[in-house]
DNA sequence: TTTTCCATGTAACTCGTTACATGATTTC
DNA sequence: GAAATCATGTAACGAGTTACATGGAAAA
């Protein structure tokens, strides 16, 4: 449900139509959430079907597709009211599939692990820049933002970590 | 591809049926991951039909259904050393589906955000807990459950972050 | 004696992605 | 004139979950 709470947070705020969701979340969120375009027509096709949100108006111009701009229904906002307290009272437990790796590091000799997850701290850099550079947000949208930095920092911290222990090991191995 | 590395690096220490294979990640890497039964059942299969893996033998044990054991492969130990390769170099995007809610956070009235977010640090807390007092394992594996414990430390710390500000402007409300 | 464990497997279903189609409109 | 953008939508596919079926063995 957390795709439809998005949404629906978003719609609360102001009407929008499909591409329009797609584009916000794209421009402001890809670094903490992605939303591709099909599943977010999809979806607002189902809300709909819900009654959570309606077409309030098909605005054509020229001749492309007219857009179909969405409101939220007074069963949307009790929904999102429901949705958003369970979402911040839950803790999703984190599973990290990318990780799974790490359990199998020591099938790889020394130096050339610690070559991997030097690649590894690389790209994880690279993703920790981009957030940084990200420009700062009107209200709480900053918090998922700032968590992501938070949590990045984390990453690269406890890599360095490992790095530092491998490192030493492969010191012990050539002495 | 995560799933089948997994799979793989379990094989690759010894031989094992399905069931096992699936009874093994439950025991000792639930915190960390997870693979339903039907998912192991299945993957086995498709990397049979790869030829990563082949049947080693059916030990029939009464009149259950006899176990089916598989062994890597040639091909599967190839495929192993690259999957594990990609995996350790890359740094997979983490996406929190379950923290949407907080770029909503300022929709709800300070004191009800912190009751809720209070209720999500002790749910957290007890996940941490647990992965506290997992005993300890052998080789690598450790990596994994250390990262985990990393991450909810992490997680944990940054909540309490949040909610030492959400109770600082609550304060700042009432006078 | 009832429940849980062992061990496999199948079928239906949900969710989401990929890849396409349309066709005007703006930008390079 | 070619390419990217706007705006919707469909169809096919893939991965994974849920729920079920089987049936003996061990444990409560």
């Amino acid at each position: 449900m957390e795709r439809e709470l998005l949404l629906l947070g978003l719609l609360r705020r102001s009407d929008m139509h499909g591409y329009q969701l797609h584009e916000f979340i794209e421009r402001n969120m890809s670094t903490c959430t992605d939303l591709k375009k099909s599943a977010a027509y999809y979806l607002l096709e189902q809300m709909e079907g819900r009654g959570w949100v309606r077409v309030s108006g098909e605005l054509a111009e020229g001749k492309r597709p007219p857009r179909r701009i969405y409101t939220i229904t007074e069963a949307g906002e009790a929904a999102y009211q429901q949705l958003l307290r369970e979402n911040l009272a839950q803790a999703h437990t984190s599973v990290f599939p990318g990780n799974v790796g790490l359990a199998f590091l020591s099938d790889i000799a020394l130096d050339e692990a610690i070559a991997l997850l030097r690649q590894r701290r690389a790209a994880l850099q690279a993703q920790a820049d981009a957030v940084a550079h990200a420009p700062p947000h009107a209200g709480s949208l900053q918090y998922l933002i700032d968590h992501q930095r938070h949590h990045l920092h984390s990453e690269l911290a406890w890599l360095e970590q490992v790095l530092n222990d491998l490192e030493q090991r492969l010191k012990g191995d050539l002495t």
